[in-house]
DNA sequence: TCTGGGGTCCTAGGACCC
DNA sequence: TCTGGGGTCCTAGGACCC
């Protein structure tokens, strides 16, 4: 866990690019420009689901999530396009470059949004002037609208940019909090959902001022320890550090896919389990982690889902050994009936590097004893890269000196 | 003939150990 | 004959976010 380390007279900006996708689409084509667009993928396969439309698009109430068929009821001449991910993760990486301009502490937060701490920043002028500047250039250097928040801490500078959109400032100061914020119902707040907003209703807080006066037994008889946290932010305060490194490096690597139809064939979801288990794979390699746990989701065509994981002694990379894994554990738990959605995760990452020192010594002897040296070795470096072959050769030294 | 796919964090209970 | 209590690991699932 991270420390917190409360400071006084910080300066934070959220920045939060305006519909994402829709907006790199029209970076990159002009003609789409002004006209209702939507992002959303292939209706035939079931994935027709708006990810981000066109501030055009939402005049007619089309939103996020939205199946597409009723995307087009709202608006028939809806312009949709597939999702280019690729696209997007490049526009995502010249814009954070931007942000770095100005300053070394930016925390991207996903890939459209992040955190800049200027409060050392004041050479480069306000930071109302520093907004501009960073709006203005991702403008015109990447086409690319953003909104951006200015306030004394991360949960604030967040709630800021939220306030005025598409290509909104917003400042807000602790002392806007009682007129600006605590108005706001509690679904309104960075952390509320659906869920917690009920309970919340349930004991009559409503509004996040509500929730800044509640009482502190009742907040956790209803919430537990998280609902003292979600006070703290109602009243504003948020000690959370502007952290560059928050986003190194993954806890999980998954593929998921909703099927075309729904299926009941063991063969057949045992082959997309099997796609899976490469997809997988082939990210872990990119990424350069081997993975500890491997765990199966299984999404029934009521949409009720489960997933079953287990530790593994040893981590793997491979596309075959994922889906050894993985079969077990399908072919365990699923109760036979139509499958909507399979996926695989591979949780318990362990980076490339370090992979070696993970292995156990059972695993050590096996290699040793059936195979010469060289060819143990082999084994282990075309399975974990030759980034760890001279560790591995020590280990594998110091093993066989042992016995002998 | 609704409701994608990628994640993170937290909680809770049981096993197990000391 | 009487069973406390702390700590950690593992697994499953909920909630939330973009």
């Amino acid at each position: 866990m991270k420390e917190f380390y409360p400071k006084k007279g910080r300066v934070i900006l959220h920045v939060d690019m305006n519909s994402f996708f829709a907006s790199v689409e029209m970076a990159y084509d002009h003609s789409l420009k002004g006209k209702p667009l939507a992002v959303a993928g292939d209706e035939e396969k079931r994935k027709g689901i708006v990810v981000t439309c066109s501030y055009e698009a939402r005049k007619y109430g089309v939103k996020t999530t939205m199946p597409l068929w009723e995307a087009r009821k709202l608006c028939p001449h809806l312009i949709v396009k597939k999702p280019n991910f690729e696209r997007y993760r490049t526009a995502s990486q010249a814009m954070f470059e931007e942000l770095r301009q100005i300053s070394e502490l930016v925390e991207p937060v996903s890939i459209d949004e992040g955190y800049i701490d200027i409060t050392d920043c004041y050479e480069l002028g306000s930071p109302m002037q520093i907004a501009e500047t960073i709006q203005r250039s991702l403008l015109e250097q990447l086409d690319l609208p953003c909104s951006i928040g200015i306030a004394p801490n991360k949960f604030l500078a967040k709630m800021a940019s939220d306030m005025k959109k598409p290509l909104g400032i917003t400042i807000l100061r602790k002392r806007d909090i009682p007129a600006v914020v605590w108005p706001l119902p509690t679904i309104e707040m960075h952390g509320i959902g659906e869920k917690t907003a009920e309970k919340l209703k349930a004991i009559q807080i409503n509004t996040i001022g509500d929730l800044a006066h509640a009482h502190d037994m009742q907040l956790r008889a209803a919430l537990g320890i998280r609902g003292l946290q979600l006070k703290e932010r109602a009243n504003g305060k948020d000690a959370r550090p502007v952290d560059p490194d928050a986003a190194e490096g993954n806890k999980s690597i998954g593929s998921s896919i909703t099927l075309p139809r729904d299926i009941a064939n063991q063969s057949q979801l045992l082959s997309v389990l099997g796609d899976l288990s490469k997809s997988v794979s082939q990210r872990l390699k990119h990424k350069g982690y081997l993975t500890k746990n491997v765990s199966v989701t299984i999404r029934y065509k009521d949409r009720k889902t489960i997933s079953r994981g287990r530790k593994i002694n040893n981590p793997i990379l491979g596309a075959e050994e994922i889906f050894q894994a993985a079969k077990p554990l399908f072919i365990d738990n699923w109760n036979g009936n139509s499958v909507r959605l399979l996926g695989i995760t591979g949780q318990d990452l362990v980076e490339e590097d370090r992979a070696f020192e993970q292995l156990d010594l059972f695993s050590y002897e096996k290699a040793a004893r059936k195979e010469p040296l060289y060819k143990a070795i082999d084994k282990i470096t075309s399975k974990y890269g030759t980034s760890i072959l001279q560790k591995g050769i020590d280990v594998q030294r110091g093993f066989k000196n042992k016995k002998m």
